[in-house]
RNA sequence: GUGAGCGUAGCUCAGCCGGUAGAGCAUCGGUCUGUGGAACCGAGGGUCGCGGGUUCAAAUCCCGUCGCUCACCCCA
């Protein structure tokens, strides 16, 4: 086989797509009914806009995202590579030369550019720009006369540098496949001033994310999310209760069983890094009795250590302090409403401490709800405040916000794994015998679409057993059959392919009979 | 990035000690030109992931490589 799909990423195809679309709708269905529209979000964006909002040194950031530079001039970035390939001798003058004007087409035409703004005029290219010009001059000054004057050694020193500053350019912007869609949301809500809307702006998306890591049991390189967000002026907890309760209808929609709900707050930027720090301390004092992978985190991120699934450390992080005790009196009282909301909504949770974010923005309130069936990634969804990521991306200060995102491929994983199962549903298969009922069935194929049946016409004669057969296996519902006898009566015959009950109808009637009997 | 397992027909797999590539399901055709699901008969479909080595002979043994899967890391 030549061609296969690049790793981490499938295909879904019919009949499991079309659980998907039901999965999709249901999303749509629920979320409009806690008045939530849609956001269609570009599926990449600057680098930068990751960077600020998920953080510079999560993993997803430093090494998961699929990034390119966008640049218009193409000729000019493969001529600057081109310097990376030579390597001009000073025994053979012409090889030096050769580099040397290579060299100075991408200076000229470096700085042509930068003035027509087809480089972007950024301090950094500006400064490279300089920088490149100042090294020609000089090396040029040195090298290139009808006498060489410096060594070998002075020379792979210029063409190095050259090089260098020739390579930091940047030609165009630098763009990453979105890796979640938090932050193009919030830069949306900025960028067209949604601030000013009335009320909470409810937004939801469905879509694609990339990130490149490992595949594994429904964790792919293209995954797709089901999230909402919202923004406004409001970090009430009743907001936060009512996003889970909203999530929560949607699992019941779907038929999503036993799953689970676990929430924890962890403070805001006035209690998070003292808890953090008294962690870390406490963390030193039993270093040697950890994993390397859990000694790592403690300084990277002590939080971190908290997730660890390691049984022999499972005793010692159950004695380490717990947030709930570090929160500010602001976030306890937060928490405490939240809960409250909860139980007033009937709302059965869990209280996971250790239940903290991998993502820089989170505040306050973090929940996560798991599923059955999804081997060691068990969690389905994942959410909790953001309330200064709007300003960290610069936004008002005044909007909270609070959101969710749904790991769709692992719903359907779950809901497989309990026996969901879309079919195709084919409701008609027409069965036509003589050419002089084609146009007759032809006819009859376009009504019935119109009423919105699932139609399957076959396109040439078949015979007879054979169409019922097809009709069959393709798992159509009823068999209309045209022949001579209908033509003569005008009117149809009608098949339940299921128990094989048979009768005619004229078209009107087909159409009723055909229509109410549709499941929904 | 690390570790383990697996690559033979569209799918699920057999093929042991090297000796002319198989089964079931699926597909297509026939028995069967106005009644499907069944049965029977037949057909198509494979450079045994790829490359090298050992051998008279390799799907089988050895080495390498690529791919897939699961787990770790991390995360939704």
């Amino acid at each position: 086989m030549k061609f296969q799909a690049i790793k981490g990423v499938r295909d879904i195809l019919p009949p499991e797509s079309a659980l998907w679309s039901r999965v999709e709708q249901s999303a749509r269905d629920v979320f409009h009914s806690y008045g939530y529209g849609e956001i269609r979000l570009p599926m990449f964006e600057q680098v930068e806009l990751f960077a600020r909002s998920i953080g510079q040194e999560t993993d997803v950031v430093s090494k998961e995202m699929y990034r390119f530079e966008d640049y218009e001039l193409v000729d000019l970035d493969a001529e600057r590579r081109s310097l990376a390939l030579r390597h001009p001798q000073i025994e053979n003058p012409s090889s030096v030369y050769t580099f040397f004007t290579v060299a100075e087409a991408v200076i000229s035409w470096l700085q042509q550019s930068l003035i027509t703004g087809q480089v972007p005029r950024t301090p950094e290219n500006e400064g490279l720009a300089r920088e490149l010009k100042g090294l020609y001059d000089e090396s040029a000054a040195k090298f290139q006369l009808p006498k060489y004057e410096g060594t070998q050694s002075d020379l792979d020193l210029y063409v190095d540098q050259i090089r260098r500053a020739a390579l930091a350019l940047r030609l165009g912007d630098s763009l990453a496949l979105r890796p979640e869609a938090t932050a193009s949301v919030v830069r949306a809500y900025i960028e067209h001033g949604m601030h000013t809307r009335p009320g909470n702006v409810k937004l939801y998306y469905i879509g694609p994310m990339f990130r490149r890591e490992r595949p594994q049991k429904g964790r792919y390189r293209q995954f797709y999310q089901i999230g909402a967000e919202l923004l406004g002026p409001s970090d009430h907890a009743a907001l936060d209760a009512e996003v889970i309760e909203m999530l929560l209808a949607f699992f019941a929609r779907v038929n999503l069983k036993d799953a689970k709900l676990y929430i924890n707050s962890i403070g805001d930027k006035n209690c998070r890094p003292a808890y953090v720090e008294r962690l870390r301390g406490e963390l030193q004092k039993v270093r040697d009795k950890l994993g390397a992978d859990s000694q790592r985190r403690i300084e990277t991120n002590p939080l971190r250590v908290l997730d660890s699934k390691l049984p022999e450390e499972q005793p010692i992080i159950d004695k380490l302090p717990r947030i709930a005790e570090c929160l500010c009196d602001a976030c306890r009282e937060h928490y405490a409403e939240l809960k409250r909301q909860l139980a007033l909504r009937k709302i059965d949770y869990e209280e996971n401490w250790r239940l903290v974010r991998g993502l820089d923005y989170y505040m306050r309130t973090t929940f996560e709800i798991t599923a059955p069936g999804l081997g060691s990634q068990n969690a389905v969804c994942g959410g909790g405040r953001y309330d200064g990521l709007v300003e960290l991306l610069g936004g008002p200060a005044t909007t909270k916000g609070i959101g969710f995102a749904i790991g769709t491929d692992r719903l359907m994983l779950s809901l497989q794994e309990a026996g969901a199962a879309a079919k195709c549903a084919l409701d008609v298969y027409i069965a036509w015998m003589g050419v002089q009922a084609y146009p007759a069935a032809v006819a009859l194929a376009r009504k019935l679409r119109e009423h919105n049946l699932s139609v399957e016409l076959p396109p040439q004669e078949m015979k007879f057993g054979k169409s019922l057969s097809l009709a069959d296996r393709l798992g159509a519902r009823f068999a209309v059959i045209v022949g001579e006898d209908e033509l003569a009566a005008r009117q149809f015959t009608v098949k339940r392919l299921a128990d094989g009950d048979q009768r005619r109808l004229a078209e009107a009637d087909l159409l009723e009979y055909l229509t109410s009997s549709r499941t929904a």
